[in-house]
DNA sequence: TCTCTTGACTTGAACGTTCAAACAGCGTAC
DNA sequence: GTACGCTGTTTGAACGTTCAAGTCAAGAGA
């Protein structure tokens, strides 16, 4: 390569563009439009349309010599043009959860879904990153309006929850990672039923001789948290055994030191069952720290089956939410509601305890 | 709320959707456009726009009057009519580039960032998600042919990327997070400097009296993980020291049994630099496994300062990467590239330092 | 008074698509 | 032999915007 070397600056300030390649646009190269392909194979733009969109109701020696056209143009139909045309984007909006707080590995993990159950559909995912909570509805407001997107795909509802609110004031089409826990039977969402894979995981432990476990969670008020927590209460109760719910802040030091606290207890648990499994990795840490060894004497399981879970040694077992089934309910739904103009079905599915050393 | 309830489903079948909410559209509702404002206002379309796009050139008694039939109206112009018309969709395709098997946490900051940059200037990040490298390049020629995004921003690039030749060649607008490798000063990119970050690492262990130093990272043949290596052995070299470096996977387990082999040397190091927060981690673990206290005895100093450095006792030092910058020099540098047709000059940042209890 | 300029606003056309209606050609039924 | 239907294709219009060109009135300069 003998193009001279623009040598990199250092500064902070935004330097000026220099030139090297020339976009082909700018170099007068117009891209191919239904009419050139028209034009190409002698026939009217909507016989090019017809040979994409319903290639039945065209001659098969018209369709190949339009393909053979459409191929050479290397021609590829604007989505700016049907969308104006149909009034559909074929595009979704979803929050990017990113707060530094938190983490989020599962909904990453969610995130990727989305894209691959949209791109499934030939719709694509739009972030929106606003900075609070208010200017999240003025956000959405603004999108929906403008038409960049036909509908919200929303994530980690709660009680209370304005977007759901704003969502159905305004009439606009969305669906949900996460019930509706104000008004269930609106339907709109796809959640997991977390008490029931906590249930799962209570049961798990009892048949293997535990009587004293302990629940570890977030301080969180958000329904899901409140949920699986009732679900480990209420089943431990019903086999007869006495719950303990253990809150602390969601980071590995604040699980490991409540951990600590709960094994220096009178009575202490033998087993944990983790809202999360940054909780998870925080017991297993308390129980390296107090010379304790994990699997059938000193049990753990986590929630969401994230990477995390595989850190430590032996590897956690984890409640894994199928986020790759929800995405793809979601985004049908979404898009159902967005073409007949009715709210998705409510869905609730059941998580599944992954096996591994800590249990 | 008499509305009956639905009965949530179990299965995993996709269900028709229940009607609940009429969608506005669907009521016979139509969207304002500018049309609707110029009748209410007693204008023509034309002025409507111009109260929008260019104030000045209307009369500031008209510009009232438009601007109130606006907010009466709600109206806000429609993205795909003036993207129709200008031939951009102001929006940048971003890849999602969650895998399970990479930790991610600070891609997740960047994603962040560059959503809130992108907002800044009106623009949307939309998502790619390939099912693997060749379908990458594939993606994305399909949507910049069918006209859904004006460009590219790319992250993790390294020697011999596909991508970049791609985007090249077809003289597509892109902009990179990381450096044309093959070709710096082809320019389209910002990176950090890698190794003046970690040279900085060097020069404080070694102020703080430490000789052996140990560097730990990944397998990967990724262009910045040599990159911040080199730097690694040039400084410590340079310095007159004897510079160690440590493969591992990159994972927490991973680093730490390499770290715990590396402490059981006869000329065991006393510092460790680590390619990632991942692996730093790793290092703290093995420390403790070894009952070594981390601190001035024992210096671990990590990199990307994401959440994982806050998680062990003491909290990790660790080389910051200033993403923010980065994503506004992208977003800022791929406008300039659409519009002008040039790509944009390539910048070197300097990360940062982060001095915690570990170093 | 006539022309020229300026400011304020309007109109036509275009961006690339698809829906709906129109049309041509041909075979079939009465 | 006219009417009808069917198939394959074309044409007009519309989606919502903005650029470019146009109109029209008022003010300035000669």
């Amino acid at each position: 390569m003998t193009t001279p070397i623009t040598s990199p600056s250092r500064t902070t300030a935004a330097s000026p563009p220099v030139g090297v390649l020339p976009i082909a646009e700018h170099q007068g190269e117009r891209v191919p439009t239904i009419e050139t392909v028209a034009q190409r194979a002698g026939v009217s733009r909507q016989t090019v349309s017809n040979v994409i969109n319903a290639p039945d109701k065209v001659r098969p020696d018209t369709r190949v010599r339009v393909q053979a056209a459409i191929d050479e143009l290397r021609y590829r139909p604007s989505r700016l043009g049907s969308a104006l045309q149909s009034r559909s984007t074929r595009s979704f909006a979803y929050r990017c959860h990113i707060d530094e707080a938190e983490e989020n590995l599962l909904l990453d993990r969610f995130l990727h879904d989305l894209c691959r159950a949209a791109a499934l559909r030939q719709h694509h995912i739009v972030l929106v990153s606003p900075a609070d909570e208010a200017d999240e509805i003025i956000a959405y407001d603004d999108m929906y309006r403008t038409g960049s997107v036909d509908g919200f795909i929303l994530s980690g509802t709660y009680p209370g929850d304005p977007r759901l609110d704003f969502l159905i004031a305004e009439r606009i089409p969305f669906a949900s990672f996460g019930r509706n826990w104000d008004h269930p039977e609106l339907g709109g969402w796809v959640d997991i039923d977390g008490a029931a894979g906590v249930a799962d995981a209570v049961h798990h432990f009892w048949a293997g001789g535990h009587r004293r476990m302990a629940w570890i969670g977030g301080s969180s008020t958000g329904g899901a948290d409140n949920d699986r927590r009732e679900g480990f209460r209420r089943t431990l109760t019903e086999l007869g055994g006495e719950p303990l719910a253990i809150e602390c802040s969601d980071t590995i030091q604040g699980a490991a030191s409540a951990a600590v606290a709960a094994l220096g207890l009178a009575n202490p648990p033998t087993a944990f069952i983790c809202a999360t499994d940054v909780a998870a990795v925080g017991c297993a840490r308390a129980a390296a720290e107090m010379h304790r060894t994990v699997g059938a004497e000193l049990g753990i399981i986590g929630f969401d089956d994230t990477r995390l879970a595989l850190a430590p040694t032996p590897q956690l077992s984890s409640i894994r939410q199928p986020t790759a089934m929800v995405a793809q309910l979601l985004i049908d739904g979404l898009i159902a509601t967005v073409s007949s103009g009715t709210i998705m079905a409510p869905q609730m599915l059941s998580p599944t305890l992954i096996h591994r050393g800590s249990s």
